[in-house]
DNA sequence: TAATCATTCCAGTACTTATTAGATTGTTTG
DNA sequence: CAAACAATCTAATAAGTACTGGAATGATTA
């Protein structure tokens, strides 16, 4: 009986390992960079917006928990996520924090460009009219970020290179704009920007993380 | 673009809410239980083996995170989880952790009752085998827990009564025992009783929570 | 209405974790 | 091979968390 116990302890601290990976937001953060695909260790501190020691520690604690893996490839030292079930452990524990807390809901709603991204919900029907050409969808992301992985039948123009490329971009058509996923602001402002151009824009919520994972 | 650091450091935090909740063995060992059930603070302490106060303390967190509900009965207050999303996200943190964590899987071997749990990775056959009464699915927890909710065609003796019911099992066919998940011993028990006791039995690993989970 | 019971709240201590600075390692480039 | 570079490791400190004991709350029972 005494020996269950231990043997208990000891199994709950070692899936405790992963959840206390997720207990940090910079960690978080920097598993919703890296399911844009891989990156050095000075694009996640840069993106994320901390030290490059700081990211490096915390890059450390996610290669304790074997959440990810590196490799050298030149100067620069390249992370990846181990394997697809990190991203999905990513996508649903955001969702949870959605349904559940409030704040969080009353801050999305904040960013949200409001409230004609019905269509966000709707994966097939966005599916078929993408299919169709009846929407473009866009792909607002760097560009490495694009070809590493994204949605069906998208396109790219990076944010940056947004404003001198809308020529590229139909005005008799939507355009729903996507990014890293709910909390990269990236669309957001893509939409703002389109919409004061006169183009009929629509923000997508889901990255390629939030698309890919099982429902 | 500093507003938008802002925001976003707002919104990780908020999901690192959710995150530190599963930072805790304890924690996560509570949530184990309530997978299985609603339970008041002293049943979880008990079986969690830890103080009511440090039972209380830990619930407190799970509250404040909004993943459980509470509710007064009487004498007692008992805890549920708030939705079926909270034991997902269980079985799919513990579910990574068995993937990625080589100590883990070391430790979750030797517990295993060796190597006849083939069955338990192939549903269907496990299910249609139930429903031809081939075999004889056993739930040893608690009464009131596999009142709750149990696996489909399983059958109720509590692992305390086993000794004393065994009878009432037949012997000329497998008798496939589980219990509140990989994490709980009862069903390991209940197997080397069986076996002792000259009747043929496997252990099922996964429980009502892992056999519920969105897949 | 007092006594009891189940649970929570509060305060304190020991332990962990986040973050920063400084020294170090391994790689590439001149 | 030296200089520059990318990233890590090693302290060190500040902030946060786990757990314990004592007091407080709110419902029930005598």
């Amino acid at each position: 009986m005494k020996g269950a116990r231990r043997i208990k302890d000891l199994l709950y601290e070692q899936v405790a390992r992963i959840g206390k990976v997720f207990s940090s937001p910079k960690r978080l953060e920097l598993i919703d960079l890296l399911c844009q695909g891989e990156k050095t260790v000075e694009t996640l501190a840069r993106e994320a917006s901390i030290s490059l020691k700081l990211a490096s520690s915390h890059l450390r604690e996610l290669r304790m928990a074997q959440l990810v893996e590196t490799e050298r490839q030149g100067k620069n030292i390249v992370y990846r996520l181990a394997n697809k079930s990190v991203a999905d452990l990513w996508v649903q524990v955001h969702t949870l924090a959605e349904e559940r807390l409030v704040d969080l809901q009353l801050a999305l709603q904040k960013i949200a460009t409001q409230p004609d991204d019905l269509i966000a919900n709707d994966r097939e029907s966005l599916l078929k009219a993408a299919r169709k050409g009846e929407v473009v969808v866009l792909d607002v992301r760097p560009t490495e970020e694009y070809l590493n992985a994204h949605l069906p039948f998208a396109r790219s123009i990076p944010l940056e290179e947004l404003r001198q490329r809308l020529a590229e971009l139909p005005k008799d058509r939507s355009i729903v704009a996507y990014c890293r996923g709910p909390y990269c602001l990236m669309a957001v402002d893509a939409v703002e920007l389109l919409k004061k151009e006169g183009y009929s824009a629509i923000h997508l919520r889901e990255g390629v993380a939030e698309w890919a994972a099982v429902k």
